[in-house]
DNA sequence: TGACAATATGAATATATCGTCATATACGGA
DNA sequence: TCCGTATATGACGATATATTCATATTGTCA
């Protein structure tokens, strides 16, 4: 159990390293064309219109951070979702900001 | 409503900014103690131990952002949540993490 | 008005991150 | 074995970010 007051520094910097890992529009690009089902990397390269090395750069960085999996199949490399959970984080945050749009609105009505 | 095929840039370098933003302990940690009420700057840096400057900076990003507001009284500044759905999505990465981490267990069972 | 307390901010530095280019590696087919 | 395709990776430059230090600003009170 994790104490309410006491926030461990471990933790913490966990939770901020998955933010920073979807704080980029590139990956969540990506993540968001693996959420319709499992892709290689020419299929997210041609789908997000990146670069073969920077596709695969970001693939990398998702995958140490557990949020892909990757098969690998001759020649291919599949890539699909590991942790499904950010998908709810993200209509979350969507939610948030037009909420937060909102309220503004609010302002000059 | 929004295409479920086609995401704006626009849209996703907003949500990615609020990662960005979410993506720093200190950060977190301010958010954290602010979770337990109105806090004036002093109050916060007394609880997270950074120094009054940082947090000042990290303070004016979140408000930057929408994540907190600012009242004036006298010679305090006080801030306080103004989006409280971010503790529902730190909620979720954090179960996130721990199910990652269970299933790491599983592997050496 | 002067001194003090609380907060904000500019400059400087160190570090991290992103994207690109070139190249390496791995695999399958001829 | 040689070649083409798919993918990964190292080096590099550009930009962004976090932190600190010094100082500016603002409000209170005597």
């Amino acid at each position: 159990m994790i104490d309410k007051q006491e926030l461990s520094d471990d933790l913490l910097e966990q939770v901020a390293r998955q933010f920073q890992v979807l704080s980029d529009p590139m990956r969540l690009r990506i993540l968001h064309e693996l959420q319709q089902g499992e892709r290689t990397v020419s299929e997210l390269v041609e789908a997000t219109g990146g670069t073969q090395s920077n596709v695969s750069k970001h693939l990398s960085l998702l995958r140490s951070n557990g949020l892909v999996r990757r098969r690998q199949q001759g020649n291919n490399a599949f890539f699909s979702i590991q942790a499904p959970f950010i998908f709810d984080v993200c209509d979350l945050v969507c939610n948030g900001i037009k909420s937060q749009f909102d309220e503004q609105a609010q302002v000059f009505k």
